[in-house]
DNA sequence: CATGAATGAGCTTTCATTCAT
DNA sequence: TATGAATGAAAGCTCATTCAT
């Protein structure tokens, strides 16, 4: 993974693989059909990984706001942490059609769907707007999150991820638009009582 | 384009691209430095005319919020009727480390500055919040108007990529959360009072 | 075809046949699909102008004896100018199942028509045996031939391949057996009686 | 042997031959040196055998003429029940310049020696003619079988090989061509009468 | 004796690029 | 200016062979 984020699944060589391995190029092929294979293989093992231990995470949090900000908290930490994946995910299989073709990405719809299920249950819950379509949501949320990703990780991760935490759970909240008068006023009465 | 569009970069074949711009192989060379210079070329050119017509439309509209209306009318048209860039820009573009280190993306950059000028102009005239980092909102819009053209792209473009013009722009200025009654009620009840 | 007859297919390399050819390896592929492809077209390219000449020179004589004895001549005369194509043709082709397997061998399924065509008109003008069976007669004579180009390529070429042409036409024509006068005569007695 | 036959020596795999051995990769060289060997040495051992039984078997028949019509039958019939051996005598061995120039072929030449004593024994007994060359004579008839056994392991073994017998011995003993004098002269008798 | 995972040399084939015409 | 045949470097992959267990 390391390679293939470093240089791009085109431009990594077989051979450099097996060198940072520390194995024979030969060895590459008695446990990965080929070089797809290879990049899809890893990365769906990794994303079974992460998938795992969000949904066990989120299972912790009492209710559908709670796991909302948990949910982009880790979103963060975890390409924060783990930066190579971060580009195989942007960059290389969503690269080439190659692989968004004929890869099912099993695994990222698992995680798209998790976004879905915190969505729905907030709506259950009251707490999202029940006038919007999940779909258009989870795309909005995904597509914010993948580009604070990938503008971070472009610029040379000049910056700890995490802390767009809370910046960004507001405004996917409140979106960007400034609240009328009413609206502002109720913080300060609240502040008052 | 079209052929880089179609198979990607590194798939595509010089003398493919020769074939439908029907000119010999050795002719490319002649106005292109190398393979790269010819893809990165022709996205610029193509990028530029697009800052340029949207500059343009945008000069048009009165108001902020009918700018930011526009802009993504215009984003989701553009992508609409030339799904080939769409795919150049989010996926070869993006793709190898090869161009978005190296390649220093002027236009793409410009088209970034352009929704944060939108942006800026609306919190000057107060309809968009001031609490916010423009940076932040910024990636918050193209990264979800990129995610809303990509699933589209890849699921077959099976509908008109323009509907969703209001439902997103919904999204981006009112937020997911669900403004509840009591908030609701209560400038209501301020404003009687 | 020196290249492929000195080693064999598998053990010729495309790069050697290339620089005996005095091109670059690549050029190999303006021209030929792969490697199969090049030992394929070479063959059959070279079958037929010996069909085509064969056939020319058998037009050429009176009768199907002489056509007989002149097929032998040249048969051995060729290979015996041209021990290249015996041994492309006696190894290489008849070699792998892959070749005799998927290659419909067109050409050399016309050099056998050519002897077979001439053992029939010899069995209408009464000078070979009727009651004999043309595709049999067809092996026994190509088989032979073939043996006897075979041996010679591989004991390295020791004498004149082609004063075997006599001795193969006589042991062809009259078999091995002893025709003496009183086996032969005694059938007839014994018919007679 | 079955896999040589099947596939060819170099589309054969040793680890393939090892599977259908039932034993481990490594363990094959226990036993041979390298690949080449395995082929040679299970060839040599059949043929050691197949010369052991002709040998014993043509020493029971009582004349030169039975000998030689057992010879026939036992190769045909041979061939017939042990087609993989056919393929590879046919066409491995003979195949690459590696083995026929290399190997010695020890057995091949005792094969091809019990041809040549039936034949010289024949010529003894008067029942062969004594004016013909026996180097010669055993290429006709190896050749003619060889080409007979190709051409059934080509079409896919169609038909018994072994009634191949009497129309071979008979065209090998014979010759092709219509019988002169005698029968000659039959037609004339007919004619006259 | 047997194993089979690991090796790595060496092959075919591709394709960006050149340059004589 | 345009051509396109020729180039040749470079890479993925195979598989005979080895050797620690």
């Amino acid at each position: 993974m390391d390679v293939f984020a470093r240089k791009g699944f085109f431009l990594s060589k077989v051979s450099e693989i097996a060198k940072k391995a520390g194995v024979a190029d030969g060895t590459i092929y008695l446990y990965f059909k080929n070089k797809d294979d290879l990049l899809i293989s890893i990365f769906e093992e990794k994303m079974r990984e992460i998938n795992a231990s969000f949904r066990d995470a989120l299972a912790q949090e009492p209710d559908a706001l709670s796991r909302f900000r948990r949910l982009i908290r880790m979103h963060l930490e975890g390409f924060q942490s783990y930066p190579e994946l971060a580009s195989v995910l942007l960059v290389e299989l969503r690269q080439s059609s190659r692989f968004m073709r004929e890869y099912k990405k099993v695994e990222l719809k698992n995680y798209l769907d998790l976004i879905g299920k915190v969505v729905e249950q907030g709506q259950r819950e009251g707490v999202f707007r029940s006038d919007i379509s999940v779909s258009l949501v989870k795309r909005l949320i995904f597509g914010t999150l993948d580009e604070m990703v990938s503008t971070w990780v472009l610029a040379g991760r000049p910056y700890e991820l995490v802390t767009l935490t809370e910046p960004v759970l507001d405004l996917l909240l409140h979106g960007i638009q400034r609240e009328n008068d009413s609206i502002r006023k109720k913080p300060l009465q609240e502040d008052v009582t």
